[in-house]
DNA sequence: AACTTTGCCAACCGCGGTGAT
DNA sequence: CATCACCGCGGTTGGCAAAGT
């Protein structure tokens, strides 16, 4: 039987076929146009008042995930993408919580997201996703790196890129935040401190210099305002983010000057590279798990390593 | 060129919460 | 209070396209 139809026994009515699978042009048009008309919710019966002959969740599902008229489409910008590592970071699986906080996306789309680009990575590095270590990962090195090149993006071409062109109000809330945060992180000059989780790990592969991001219990990354558990509109106030995460109570500081973003593409190794021959052993991430033009490869072949290197160290 | 693998995303499924009866 | 229907959420799957071999 085709997946795309399927009949369906009522016991008190008809018997009637139901479809399944992809929506044709002419359901959406119809779906469109009862909602025009008589808004949106009951979805069973607005199934049956408009002739579809689908669910009243397939139609919810259609209308919500791909016709409603907001409806952002094209790849996650930086912004949006730091917003998911946080926000996932705060409430976990949380999809429509999180994406509440970002107009336009759909919590489908983020659950994608974090399942094709983010989860891969943990895949890949043979940690669970949702360990520790993973999530120290994602802190340390892809929220920095993220960081970056949204100070880079912003400070170079600030009205060419799609990052900019979309999400007007949070981009600008949160670029300057970002600003903040990066002109606060730079010009720290401490002594540097390798996070916990790569202390005692190949030391040398890092070479750290005098600019680093550093993150403190008194300056975390504060790259975002305070997210409310009821998100208003138009944007979520600001304010500062303590990051409450237990691990994150030590202080880290990440060496951003030794992540070059433009030559960061993490290309096939060489066989030269400063890699030990074990980094075989960690199927190491291919080279473009956030390939899209704004949001080149955030990780750096060393870092992956240190995160993925078996537990040890009573991490 | 043909075949296989991988990535992506739309859609479906099952479950739990909630309100109406 | 119990039952039912509906709704929303999160997990999972199927299918297509691109990339790789």
């Amino acid at each position: 039987m085709s997946t795309a139809m399927r009949t369906v026994t009522n016991s008190n009515e008809e018997e009637f076929e139901l479809r399944r699978g992809p929506w044709t042009l002419e359901e959406d048009t119809l779906l469109i146009h009862y909602i025009a008309f008589h808004g949106e919710g009951r979805w069973n019966l607005l199934a049956k008042c408009a002739g579809l002959k689908r669910t009243g969740k397939s139609c919810r599902l259609r209308w919500l995930n791909y016709l409603k008229p907001d409806i952002k489409r094209g790849n996650l910008t930086l912004q949006e993408q730091l917003l998911i590592l946080e926000l996932h970071s705060k409430w976990g699986n949380r999809w429509s919580k999180i994406a509440q906080h970002l107009p336009g996306r759909t919590d489908n789309e983020i659950k994608n997201y974090w399942r094709t680009r983010v989860q891969k990575q943990a895949r890949q590095l043979k940690i669970e996703s949702n360990s520790k270590r993973f999530l120290e990962a994602i802190r340390c090195i892809w929220m920095p790196r993220l960081l970056e090149k949204l100070e880079q993006t912003s400070s170079s071409s600030p009205f060419s890129s799609s990052a900019t062109s979309t999400m007007e109000t949070q981009n600008s809330t949160i670029t300057s935040l970002v600003k903040n945060q990066a002109d606060l992180a730079l010009s720290s000059s401490q002594e540097t401190k390798l996070m916990d989780s790569c202390n005692h790990q190949n030391e040398n592969l890092i070479s750290m210099t005098s600019s680093n991001v550093c993150f403190t219990d008194s300056m975390r990354i504060s790259i975002l305002p305070e997210i409310s558990e009821h998100p208003t509109s138009p944007g979520p106030a600001i304010s500062n983010t303590a990051y409450n995460n237990s691990f994150l109570n030590d202080c880290y500081y990440v060496d951003i000057s030794t992540y070059d973003m433009e030559g960061f593409n993490l290309a096939p190794m060489s066989a030269e590279g400063t890699h030990d021959n074990s980094l075989s052993d960690c199927q190491m991430a291919e080279n473009n798990w956030i390939n899209d033009d704004e949001s080149s490869t955030l990780w750096e072949m060393d870092e992956l390593w240190q995160f993925g290197k078996p537990e040890e160290e009573g991490i």
